[in-house]
DNA sequence: TTGCTCCTCACGTCACGTGAGGTGGC
DNA sequence: TTGCTCCTCACGTCACGTGAGGTGGC
């Protein structure tokens, strides 16, 4: 299996046909390949690259901060460190997003722990309405 | 202080000026009370209300949903179990937002979980950029 | 040939953001 | 009177959702 058609990338990273798609007009993930037909064919390499947007998306970063996020990753990745002057902006503006993806998770998990006592007291909103009921049944 | 205006509000439950003009425009929180000059003027309970949606936000419901439960929640705080077809109705319907929040809140935790590694990776990501150029400066 | 999968428009939607131009109230 | 805060349009934006109408490929 070298290359997928988009239905199966969907299933397998847990995006729409549109989302994939969408990716696909504005140039964030462009298929390797396209069939004789017009169908999209997606690489390993592609698909890898739509779970880790998959993975990155709920940061609330914006498509194109993403687009900017994988290119400096790409970057950093490809370094040789020839050049000290690059290897330094790249990895400050690495640094940037990691404090900026670690604020974030941060939020992320106060928004999970209001949740879970929003879950806690609605659990115990519905015990007594339930209890009242019974009761009325005696 | 028994009202506020929308700026004073904004500032305590974290919601923009906007968001909150909004939510008054779609009848989600309607202030209960307006200036002379119509300035809106929210009471505590309003302001307990707003703070309220702010949590559930995260659980991505469509503002019609918060709508719909905050509606459930006040009926069963007001259910007084005289009717018990009532009460299971609503409780049921509580239920089920409760369900679909938890499994939400699951998709959450994992989501953070998946961001953590991704911090982790970054930070191995550019722990060795830096080393091959302070290895190049020696 | 029949299904199933895919294609490209292109308008719609949701939850606000962002001015523009104007007024309230201590 | 000066600031600061608020007001109402009303268009714009972001990330897709949702048909419509048509074609590819095993």
């Amino acid at each position: 299996m070298a290359v997928m058609q988009i239905g199966e990338v969907a299933a397998r990273v847990g995006l729409s046909l549109r989302t994939i798609r969408h990716y696909d007009e504005i140039g964030l993930v462009v298929p390797s390949e396209r069939s004789a037909g017009g169908f999209r064919l997606y690489s390993e390499a592609d698909v890898e690259r739509l779970a880790l947007i998959r993975t990155i998306r709920p940061l609330d970063f914006t498509l194109e901060q993403i687009r900017d996020l994988l290119g400096v990753i790409d970057a950093v990745s490809a370094d040789d460190g020839r050049d000290p002057e690059r290897t330094e902006q790249l990895t400050g503006r690495l640094a940037m997003y990691r404090a900026a993806a670690d604020s974030r998770i941060e939020a992320l998990r106060a928004q999970v722990m209001g949740l879970e006592k929003l879950s806690r007291d609605l659990r115990t909103l519905a015990a007594p309405a339930a209890r009242r009921t019974s009761d009325g049944r005696r």
